[in-house]
This record gives C-alpha cells, sequence and structure tokens, in this order.
DNA sequence: ATGAAAGCGCTAACAT
DNA sequence: ATGTTAGCGCTTTCAT
C-alpha cells in the first residue's frame, strides 16, 4: 500500500505538503506541486479514504436507503438511484446502499458516521423514520411527502399539480365525465401519500373545469381488464381517464383507447413509448427527483440555505409511441 | 460523538477491554462484560466506522458497481442488487455503490480501500474492466459470463443449460418447428454473452431433440408485433416459442398464445404473472444470482477456497398467471 | 482476565 | 511557501 509518506519521500517534501497539495488549501510553488503530482502519479497513489474520513471528519459518502422490495416501481426506483447516483458523482461522493430498510439502519449508519448526509427514499405519509432521522446526527432528505413532514427536508414530484394538470387537459380536450385510474385497492387504502395528492388533485381541478370525475383503484395483473370493462358499463359517458398504475398500463390501455376514449397516462417515459395511441403523457422525472434529493443533501451538507420542501413540476408530454 | 474512551470510563474498564467485547477475540468475565454492554446501550454508542477500518485494516463494506443506465433489465437488476443487499446484509456488510461505470471507479474504490471486495454487474464478453480487477488489491466477482474470464470469479445464470431446457420442454410439447425470440437486433449484435450462450443452448437443445429450431431477434416497441406477425406468416409450421425479451413479452406473447401457439417465457417471475397462457416459465433466478455473487465475494474475502465459476441451473416454472 | 500504548494514514492547527 | 506534530477513534501487541 502507497501512504502520503511514500510520496512525500518520493517528492522530496513534507506529509502535509502532499496532503496541501491534494486539497488545494495552500498555496504551493509550481515547482513542489509539480514534485508532488508527479510523485503521486508515478506511485498510482491514493489517499486512504477511512483515514481521511477520521481525520477529516468527512466521508464523502451519502447514505442512501432505496426499497429493493416489490411493490414499488422498480424503474422509477432505478432512475431516482441514478439521478443520485450522477449528483453524488459530480460533488465527488460515493452511495452507500443502506441494507436495511428500517430505522435502526439509518441509525446504524449516522452513529457510525459512515455517512455524511441520509437519503430516505420511499417515505410514507406516516413513516417512522421521519421521527428517527430528526434525532441523527447527519442532515437528511426524504423522498416523498409525509403528512407530518416536521422539519425534514423533502424531495417529491409534485403529485396534486399533477393531478390537476391532467384535469385541465381532459377539460380541454372537452370531456365532461372523466376519471383517474389509479393505485391497487390494498395501495390506495394505506393511503400512500402520493396516491392522495394525485387523487385530490384530479378532483381538484375536474371540479375547477366543471367536469365530473370519479377515482378508481386498479389491480395491476391481468384482471384490471375486468375491472375497467366494468367501470365503463356502469359509466358509459366516461370518455377521458387518468391513468396511473405501471403493471396495469399495457394490458388495459390499449383497450381503453380502442374504445375510443382519451388516456392520458402518468408513468415513465420508456412505458409510454410501448404503448400507442396515448393522448398525452405525464413524466414523473424520476432521475431529477433523485439529483434534487442528492443536491438537498449536499446542500445541507454545505449549509446552504434553502427550502424545506421540493416539488418538482409536471410536465405533458406529447405521446410519441413509435408505433 | 461517543467514543470508546467514553464506554470505558462508564464502565471503569480499559479501552481495549471494550473493544474486545465488542469484538469477542478475548474472554471477559461476565462481571465486566455486563458493565460494558450496560455502558454501550446507556451511551447508545456505535463504534466509529472509519476509525475502525483504518485500524483494522476492513471496512465491512462490498463496492458494487450496478448498470444504473437504460437497455438493461431493470428488474433483474434490482432484484441482484437486492440479493447482493441481503446477503451482505446477513453478514454484516454494507454496499458501497459506485457512481462511475468504468475501470476508473472500480480502481478508486478499491486504492482508496473504500472497500474490501468489488461486485461487477453486467459484465461484457469483453470488457476491459475484467482486466482492471485482475491487478487491483481487492478481490472481485464479475456478474456475468466473459469470454475470456481468465482467473476472474464469476457468478452468473446458466443460459445455456436454459436455451437446452426450453428446447427439450418444446420436443417433450411435441412440437417440430420451434424458435428463440430474443433480444432486439443490437443487442444481438453485440453478441452480449448471455445472448449467445442462449441461443448456443437451444439450437444445441434441438438438434439434440431433433427439432428445427431458428434465432430471431425481436424489438422491444411495439412494432414487435409486426416482426412477430411475419416470421409466422413466413414459418407457419412454427408451434412453438422461447420467448427471451421483457419488453416485448406483454405486447406480444398474448398474440402468439392466441394463434394457438405454446410460448415459453424466460422473464422474472412478476412479469410471467401477468401474462395470461404461457405453457411454461423459464424463471431468472436474479436475486438468488445477486446473492451468491456476494457470498463469493464473502469466500474470497475469507480465503474460502471456491470455483473460479458458478453457473445458476435454470428451473421450468408451472405457467400461473392469476387471470 | 485486564491494561497500556503503539500504531493505522490521514488533516489541520501551529510552527517558522 | 513549507515543515512539525498533535490528534481523529479505533485494533492489537505486549505486558502483567
Amino acid at each position: 500500500m502507497t501512504t502520503i509518506a511514500d510520496v512525500a519521500r518520493a517528492a522530496r517534501v513534507s506529509i502535509s505538503t502532499v496532503s496541501y497539495v491534494l486539497s488545494g488549501k495552500r498555496t504551493i510553488s509550481p515547482d513542489t506541486k509539480e514534485r508532488v503530482t508527479q510523485a503521486i502519479a508515478d506511485l498510482n497513489y491514493s489517499p486512504h479514504a477511512s483515514a481521511r474520513s477520521l481525520a477529516s471528519r468527512s466521508t464523502q459518502v451519502i447514505g442512501l436507503q432505496a426499497p429493493l422490495r416489490a411493490g414499488v416501481d422498480v424503474h422509477v426506483v432505478m432512475e431516482i438511484v441514478a439521478g443520485i447516483a450522477r449528483a453524488a458523482r459530480a460533488n465527488r461522493y460515493n452511495i452507500l446502499l443502506l441494507t436495511g430498510d428500517d430505522s435502526e439502519a439509518l441509525e446504524h449508519a449516522a452513529r457510525a458516521s459512515a455517512v455524511d448526509a441520509l437519503v430516505v427514499m420511499d417515505v410514507e405519509s406516516t413513516d417512522p423514520r421521519i421521527e428517527t432521522v430528526k434525532n441523527l446526527p447527519a442532515p437528511s432528505v426524504l423522498i416523498g411527502l409525509p403528512s407530518e413532514s416536521g422539519d425534514a427536508h423533502c424531495v417529491d414530484f409534485d403529485f396534486e399539480a399533477a393531478g390537476r394538470l391532467a384535469a385541465a387537459r381532459l377539460a380541454e380536450l372537452g370531456h365532461k365525465r372523466v376519471a383517474l385510474f389509479g393505485a391497487p385497492q390494498e395501495v390506495m387504502e394505506r393511503h400512500t401519500s402520493y396516491v392522495d395528492r394525485l387523487r385530490q388533485g384530479f378532483i381538484g381541478g375536474c371540479e375547477e373545469h366543471g367536469l365530473s370525475g370519479s377515482v378508481h383503484a386498479c389491480p395491476t395483473s391481468t384482471d384490471a381488464r375486468a375491472t375497467v370493462d366494468g367501470i365503463f358499463a356502469e359509466n358509459p359517458s366516461m370518455t377521458g381517464v387518468l391513468f396511473h398504475n405501471e403493471g396495469a398500463l399495457p394490458h388495459v390501455a390499449p383497450r381503453i383507447i380502442a374504445g375510443g376514449r382519451d388516456v392520458i397516462a402518468m408513468c415513465p417515459e420508456h412505458l409510454a413509448r410501448t404503448v400507442p395511441g396515448l393522448t398525452d403523457t405525464i413524466i414523473v422525472p424520476a432521475e431529477d427527483i433523485g439529483a434534487a434529493a442528492a443536491r438537498a443533501a449536499l446542500d445541507l451538507l454545505a449549509g446552504t440555505k434553502r427550502d424545506r420542501i421540493e416539488l418538482l413540476p409536471p410536465r405533458l408530454g406529447s405521446t410519441s409511441a413509435e408505433a
């Protein structure tokens, strides 16, 4: 193992000079700097991460608690993680993937000074982890919008605005009776924050534009078809739909479209591209959410002042299925 | 911050005693152990990860390079990561997600002693990272089977056996003319290792069982339908299919099934469940692959002797779409 | 069964 | 502009 002492010896300078060349926290004569840089290259030296973080009290690591379980939209999770990774790397941070989805894992990482900050994904309306991170020595950012966020820092997609946007668009298209086809029953009943916010935005938007709107749970599996057929049978005047269920979308949307109805799909971009005939798409900017969360964490570390809650706005995409 | 010295003081023992209580590397009198344990609990003490790894020369961290880009099957990636995470946690390891998909990221992590071992996902047939990890101070495990694996340790799904298994099953079902519908053209042309191995196994299996078999690229998007229709139009006697393309499966498989043909799908379990009528399923045991890779890494760290290449066998699942 | 103390490889005062 | 050195919080050898 090459250490800073080896580099110092090779460059005939003191250890601290090498350290300062590395950190740039001191002005170094061009000549010295050159010798040190050369020695570092010659010896293929990398500072020992643990030694550095022990001395500097900073790990250059962000702890990430991601839901690796089923039931969440893996595409969205992956994109968010990718966004965090991208922002982290741009700032020379690495990501410690916490293997454990509970408060304990967060506590341990923070208490052990294994991370400088924490990013917690998939935060539910009322989540015990909100209380946990509040009392931790490391700053943290939640992805999701709990009902009682307290003074926690949160980043999320603006589901309410998305619901409102969809309603406005359906009104613009001339519909009178519209519906939101959303998560499976069990998710609806959990009152996951985003489910409720989307519904509120949608219903609010309908009222605003004089639409009659309703909300329906939608199973992910194949019997989604029967469910949807049933709903339309009971409500023949329902002509426009906001669809928010990635599992069911490819199975059900073509059917609704074939029935001559307008479908606005809220889903990741790649999925929208595989379903032809969608009237519009509301893209969830998953990667941006991740990047925003990482930046929030870095802001907290830097002491930059910022809003506690950052909601990323929805945007309406064109319906560009390739076929 | 609570340190080991605080604990030692509270328990009225020496620092080393606390350390030994924690590590269990020394026999401690019940009385002392009790006092130390109590003090640790009272003070809510967690050892400082960096300090520990600096002194012990071990980080308890596995570096993971995962493909966060598009084009790979995110479900599979996530499941593999989950498998690694599970095995890692079971052994008190954490995972450092390397933000960077190149050799440099691997080098840096290893050289900086930020990780004890590396797991590299999505390794292609000929991958520069194979050479990179060979010369690193940390042991590494590749997920994938490069054509020249050298003395690298590899874990992967046994795609060849899977192809063979599918052919055997199609023969058993009485088919004479069968096909493998696989990755999109561009992936086929890259000769990604698994694509070739699957093809070889399938063709080999066909020969073995006297089947006439062919291999076809399959676009992921909606024009998969046209492609597939074209193939069947040209080969009306083709009655059985091994389908290996998660993106196209939900769009195309129902159509093939409706045409009265047998479809064996090779895909993650959750996807198989959304497509009714599949004759059989070959489940890619993604989570097991991750777990196996993690265990391989831990074995290397422990010096346990093991095979360089571990291929996980395919298994035929029943066709249990819920509908 | 326990303690004392010498590192581990760095950073950041405190020198000059 | 550079060097010296006291830590950072642990593990582990060497004592007793």
